[in-house]
DNA sequence: TTTTTATTTTGAACAGTGTTCATTTATTTT
DNA sequence: AAAATAAATGAACACTGTTCAAAATAAAAA
């Protein structure tokens, strides 16, 4: 019965194909200009045979934006070794600052565009399991930190919701072109120095 | 020389018919599902004539988006009679999420959408005025704080910019559907809750 | 008032979009 | 070799933003 596992194996591979086709172009030229059309060309097939591997588009760029996930996770694996809670807190979000810096088309697909999660209401998943997982991490990290003292008064989950929030207000307003109300000289630095004003309000509350 | 006055009147009322269309339009569907044609036929004009009133669809989006600004500015006048610049960065902050929460769709196009900051882009506009109002205002108001001695050792430009991302990433997270993350039942109060551990940190700093 | 000029409006056309589906092509099973 | 299954096609549908020559309307000049 190896022929059912090889053609199995096949439509694997040629739904890579697309989703790699797809991530070139996105990259390229982001997703609303990234046409079926385009993706089929490059892989040289018709158009219509995207849809045997993919529902739509929606679920095409929520494949693609599962990788980006992936990516984000395994930069915070340096902070495994980190047994500081409060210093892992702010390495989380060191990190998850510079991922979207450096990839801010990734980043949008991830949080900001609507595709990846009309998507999920779209299909039978129950949750937006990529965040769920994400933010409990980030959970975990902050429940430590109350653990050890610190953020005291505060409750865990709406806590992690508002450091995921200020992170996240600032990438996305960067990369959404709102920081243009800041001297034109300082556009490159805010969101790092936004951040650096964040750390210095963490230190503050922990001691 | 009234008619060039009355058809210069005539064509500013024409163009006011245009944007009412296309408000009317796009709280019903959206940006991207409201199209010229949808306009055109609301008014009942050509399509092609709309272009007479505007340079292109990102033009008459950000002209509407304008409106936005408008209406949250003149929200935030009530809290002119606050003295305490503590009290009134809360209001600041309380109103802003509130006018978020209710307009989801008209935030979405202030702080969110392509569409107005790439018209200012490829305008001959020096920069994204109507954000500029608004943030200058939450500016004062913290270099005020920072005058009575609040947030000491923080810079006023950064920080204004921390607390700017906080209140627009828990509202954009929750208007761009990654609330997700949380149990159902609490994500109509999430942000709510993630805005009173905000107000109870900037108590934490005050003091 | 008639003619000329200027303005406004039109709607077809262009080049594209996501998606569907009957038909063709290729492969596998009988 | 024939039948059955699977995969790929590409035309068609109903849209999109935008342009532009032509037509309609209004204003100014003769």
């Amino acid at each position: 019965m190896g022929i059912a596992e090889r053609k199995e194996r096949d439509k694997e591979e040629l739904r890579e194909r697309i989703l790699a086709a797809a991530k070139t172009l996105f990259l390229e030229k982001g997703v609303e200009k990234t046409s079926i059309r385009n993706i089929a060309d490059l892989i040289e097939y018709s158009p219509g045979s995207i849809y045997h591997y993919f529902k739509d588009k929606n679920e095409i760029f929520h494949a693609l934006h599962q990788g980006g996930f992936q990516q984000l996770m395994s930069r915070m694996e340096v902070l495994m070794t980190e047994s500081n809670p409060m210093e892992r807190l702010k390495g989380m979000g060191a990190i998850y600052v510079q991922f979207a810096l450096e990839n801010p088309d990734m980043y949008d697909l991830m949080f900001i565009k609507e595709a990846p999660i009309a998507h999920v209401s779209n299909s039978n998943e129950e949750q937006w399991k990529e965040g769920f997982g994400t933010f409990n991490f980030l959970r975990a990290t902050i429940q430590e930190c109350i653990q050890s003292g610190h953020f005291q008064g505060h409750e865990e989950e709406a806590l992690s919701f508002l450091v995921w929030s200020t992170v996240h207000g600032m990438v996305s307003l960067r990369i959404r072109r709102r920081c243009e109300v800041v001297l034109a000289q300082r556009q490159d630095t805010i969101v790092k120095d936004g951040l650096n004003e964040f750390f210095s309000i963490l230190d503050r509350l922990s001691s």
